[in-house]
DNA sequence: AGAAATTTGTCCGTATGTATC
DNA sequence: AGATACATACGGACAAATTTC
């Protein structure tokens, strides 16, 4: 019989629990979280559903997934003004429209809006980066 | 809200935005389209929407899927290979590096880039600008 | 060097329940 | 009632990157 979702849905609170993991220290930033795999038997629930409260940890910046390796939280705090990139692919932001992105998006320049990056690096080198831009939460 | 489908459903409307994505380019022939999972996100719809709108390309015979792998544009031979250049969704230029690209690309500021930008419209409304850079040709 | 195992990525098909036009 | 669409969830299969043996 799947999928009741009465209240909060499961990947959700699969997500509140991994996050608080992490926040605890029982993963620490650069671990490795469990496999996919492991955590559906854990969690009793198919991959499908671990891999969304994954996404949505990696959405917050919680973490970080590379194909064929696994899945490990992301050192957060003090981000800037090191010497030494860490590896953000994705990041999340917000910025302020310029003066190309305001008259697409029908807004004033400098509103805010919400930018996701993303690098794409073959072997050290950064091939491209990818910059997508959306209203930001204040617009309907 | 869910669910005003208005004239045409969305399933439709985004069909028409990949099949313009590819018409104009923006997939080049053998290039694979973003997954579904990247399309709910990026159109805000549900997986069975987005799988309707591939459908409708795949009867088209616009785009194939491979299981496992993903959906990606055919070569598409564009019949008399005319001259319809209407509406440039997407445009590309040289732009000068800022400072975070400057960095990812590890060349100097203000360096020269290119910049391929591409506006996902739904509807009339802008949903997503795109903005995705490479290396300029100045450089090895 | 090569094969196997592990792990993530992606698609397939299906299902339940809700909501709106 | 029917079509459209949402969010959630299942289980399966194949693909691809990485690690281990």
């Amino acid at each position: 019989m799947p999928t009741p979702h009465y209240g909060q849905p499961r990947y959700r609170a699969i997500a509140d629990e991994l996050r608080e993991r992490i926040k605890s220290g029982a993963i620490p930033p650069g671990a490795f979280l469990p496999a996919e795999s492991v955590l559906t038997a854990e969690f009793k629930v198919s991959r499908g559903t671990i891999r969304q409260a994954i996404s949505a940890l990696r959405k917050d910046g919680l973490v970080a997934t590379e194909h064929g390796r696994g899945t490990y939280a992301n050192a957060q705090f003090h981000a800037q003004s090191s010497h030494h990139r860490a590896n953000p692919r994705t990041r999340q932001r917000e910025v302020s429209a310029d003066e190309g992105l305001a008259e697409l998006f029908d807004v004033e320049v400098g509103a805010p809006l919400i930018e996701q990056e993303s690098v794409v690096r073959i072997g050290k080198r950064v091939a491209t980066v990818t910059r997508e831009y959306r209203l930001g939460p204040a617009s309907s």
